[in-house]
DNA sequence: CTGTTAGCGCCTTCAT
DNA sequence: ATGAAGGCGCTAACAG
């Protein structure tokens, strides 16, 4: 069943079934609904692959993020995809947060597929070799970074985090609250996102606490690592603690809870990316906004015109904001 | 930079190439090397388009779900994502539940791309043309449903709800509650995963509860419809509300919260799938355990197998399990 | 063990 | 407005 098939059938050339396929005004309208009836009695669908082959095009795009269990995650595949299909492509999902896989294999991988164009979610920071395969493979294949940086200049949305910091430190200072700590998973510490959250934060502790240290910690985010960290920061004199998203900030709740604390009381409390995960724990966590939409829609600009050949700016910021809720 | 650059320049034919590329014991130890040098040195990277062409095999699966930001979907695509890679395969993720393209478009789409099969989450409850849709698609390409099931005998895995249903109403009959009702999301009303549950929520009340009648609502799963549910169950004298997911019964606890009543003993609660959400809410929520991974590796097993051209069994049931935790 | 020769299904100049 | 012919990059008989 291919454009032979159809062709023989209709009576033409598979030159005229192509046409027709692809729009083509140079068709007569008489020879084009016959061969579109033909298509129709047949059930004809073309060979993508085919069309792949032979146009160097497969409508397909890489979506390469840690893990897409995470909502954030989650909520930014969800997006590219939707977008993506609405523009006729399809969206390969690669999770690279397993070790069994890791990033150069997925990007050998898509490379090989024939993808049009790769958008990667989150990346190590200022990791030399890293940055240097970026450098690469920009040259063979259109992408975009989303949560990460290139040093290299390649194409990129991120979060200003150190401005979402300063918000939720002014905030917290209207609060009344004078030591807040910043909290982080230990599997991300070597993530832009991560890293430029824990430098946002130290910088905004300077601008608006002024004197005493800024305490980073890192913790894999469960309930007996929580245990011990409150306990840390008990000793620290702490009374705010800032996560890098809402999923951490939530079992810490729940930790908090199990010793008989309360949210805002006895620590405030501040998530990151206004999931959904915010709105279902009680009390509601205070969180800051990471506008997840403008992300995905600015990568998808950018990836698109990437593939049409098109130069694009390099870097793209997007400010997040603070959205209280009830931790604080 | 194709197999004909290196055939050149390892001074061998594009067969002998395509030899080494493919792992065939009739090469020479000489000649192979060889040849893996020039590859290296030209970083060769086949054209898998060009693979599948004349293969007639591209190495990716189409998964087809609702909307992954669900977190149950989420974590099927995770994790077939995951387990497929290891076997070699990609992942093309489509997400179903938006109006302005539905099953038909992406089905027709993958099986444009030529994708080696479909695994296909969650789908309407005996609609007789969703039914015959598939029996004309199985017939062109692997596919296999989750939570899923077609009249006509497509593969499938799916979950034993009713089993489900009745462990959690025996349960709430031990901790004496009486009137347990049930309530579904209204968008999902003609799926199969939510009629089946609450087919199974009639029975297993009859069995268990024996007189009365079994109250099944419909919701949208937002705070201002559960707020008027709640006055509805009220009347009812409701004491227990069984859910089709974590989310849904989360967010109702937060509608109860805001009118000051209290689970268990205002209203138990029991949600399903025992995601990660169940684990976040203050009380944490006894949900029915769904095994999602065993319906993963059990589906994966048989478009393998379909792939691979053997018979596979028809309809696989799992047999949920209730996880008791602070609801109940 | 190695090479020759046809395809796989479609698109695309170049003629007509 | 239509068709013939070659090419996209790789695999797979079939010879040797």
């Amino acid at each position: 069943m291919n454009i032979y098939d159809v062709a023989k059938q209709a009576g033409v050339s598979t030159t005229t079934v192509s046409r027709v396929m692809n729009g083509s005004d140079k068709v007569s309208e008489k020879t084009m609904n016959k061969v579109r009836k033909v298509m129709a009695e047949l059930n004809y669908a073309p060979s993508q692959i085919a069309v792949g082959l032979a146009t160097n095009s497969t409508k397909t795009i890489g979506v390469m993020l840690p893990d897409v269990r995470d909502i954030f995650h989650a909520t930014v595949a969800f997006l590219i995809e939707r977008k993506m299909s609405k523009r006729g492509y399809n969206c390969i999902l690669c999770n690279t947060s397993e070790e069994d896989r890791n990033e150069v294999d997925y990007l050998n991988s898509l490379y090989g597929k024939k993808v049009d164009g790769i958008i990667l979610v989150g990346s190590s920071y200022h990791k030399k070799s890293i940055d240097e395969a970026y450098d690469q493979w920009e040259k063979k294949i259109p992408l975009v970074l989303i949560n990460a940086l290139s040093t290299t200049g390649t194409a990129s949305v991120i979060c200003d985090e150190k401005d979402g910091m300063m918000q939720a430190l002014a905030h917290l200072k209207k609060r009344g609250k004078k030591h807040p700590v910043f909290v982080r998973e230990t599997a991300d510490r070597q993530k832009r996102s991560s890293v430029t959250k824990a430098n946002g934060f130290t910088e905004a502790y300077k601008e608006i606490f002024g004197a005493g240290e800024a305490k980073i910690y890192s913790c894999q985010p469960n309930k007996e690592e929580y245990s011990r960290l409150l306990e840390e920061i008990h000793k620290e004199a702490a009374d705010a603690v800032l996560f890098t998203n809402d999923m951490s900030c939530a079992v810490f709740l729940k930790s908090m809870e199990a010793k008989g604390l309360k949210a805002p009381d006895d620590y405030a409390l501040i998530g990151f990316n206004n999931s959904s995960i915010s709105d279902i724990t009680t009390p509601a966590l205070t969180t800051i906004d990471h506008h997840v939409d403008a992300h995905c829609e600015k990568a998808i600009e950018k990836i698109y015109q990437m593939i049409q050949g098109k130069a694009v700016e390099k870097v793209t910021y997007i400010r997040p904001d603070l959205v209280i809720k009830e931790t604080t």
